[in-house]
DNA sequence: ACCTGAACACCGTTCAAGT
DNA sequence: ACCTGAACACCGTTCAAGT
């Protein structure tokens, strides 16, 4: 005789990313996530393959959700006005919800990879930026300096990796200023 | 009666850069680390504090490390060539020893941060470069973007993230010469 | 069909007992 | 003074037994 479900997948990833928040990478065991749905540890292994699967859904819902935010960016006539709103929301995002930030842009390589094609709706966006400014054929140069500039300073920032004083929001403008003027062609 | 020591604080650190790089921080077990230098695993508690500990001595390491190379860069007249020669740096590093450079630069928040000032010999190179070629007052703001820049761009190469095709090379080169150029004033 | 307790293999870490 | 076995608390994961 079949039992009631007690839990479900949406549930797990939602108790799983709530945890992570609060708790951190480490904090977030089968034990903890089954407790917060209301079942045993075993119980997770109906519905997730294992931890790391787990963690890989909460990427992969992390990035959906960056999606939807960028994708939200009015673009402007002025492709710089636009580079320049996709890197503050890539901050705004990191300051919100730290750990998923990075979890997803950690690329620890401990942690599972989220699958190829999820950036697509964060990438579509920057893409047509770059080929504006700089046109089709740095397009893809250009937009990996972007990302890495944006990804490699807000993973410094939430590690509090400027050490040195001075105003990291600041660098952070300076960054896009400069990023900015180095794709427009002179 | 004294026991002669079976190992040394050295010994183990050496161990652990080894495992490291052969098994990733995953496999960098207290028990494999013994193993490797000959005693049980609760001997290494007499030399170190803890796993975490123990990590962050290898990091520790591995900067001074990197820093040795930086500083071994002689440098020209042209400071946009002295940039160059440490962003090339920074990559033949992360290529070398991928597991040490994301222990270094990954920034998550999992493992200990390295001590403030570690950084030190690589961050007098760097500063120097960026007044040179943007003045003091921007210094500081220029020497964070090109190393959220270089540090981005380095852990996504070593994620494989960079997976839209076309030439990992050419965007690290096309990254150095567009901040090369952010960073000359007009 | 889902859930559970019990069990397994593996961690990091502590500590009393050896030499 | 260093080293060890034994033990503890905690993991992720498996599986037979329940409903």
């Amino acid at each position: 005789m079949p039992t009631p479900d007690r839990t479900s997948l949406e549930q797990i990833i939602g108790a799983a990313r709530e945890i992570l928040e609060s708790d951190g990478l480490a904090g977030l065991t089968m034990q903890a996530v089954a407790e917060r749905v209301g079942v045993r540890a075993p119980s997770l292994y109906k519905r997730v393959r294992s931890r790391d699967a787990l963690i890989g859904l909460v990427a992969e819902a992390t990035i959906l959700d960056l999606g939807e935010r960028v994708n939200a960016i009015n673009s402007s006539p002025d492709p710089r006005k636009d580079l320049a709103a996709l890197a503050r929301v890539f901050r705004a995002f990191a300051h919100e919800r730290p750990t998923g930030y990075r979890l997803i842009f950690g690329w620890s390589a401990e942690t599972a990879r989220p699958e190829r094609g999820s950036f697509a709706s964060s990438v579509g966006p920057l893409l047509r930026i770059t080929t504006e400014l700089v046109g089709p054929d740095d397009a893809l140069s250009a937009a990996r300096t972007f990302t890495a500039w944006a990804n490699g300073f807000l993973s410094m920032e939430l590690a509090g990796a400027f050490q040195l004083g001075g105003s990291v929001e600041d660098a952070f403008e300076y960054g896009i200023a400069r990023l900015a003027d180095a794709f427009t062609r002179p």
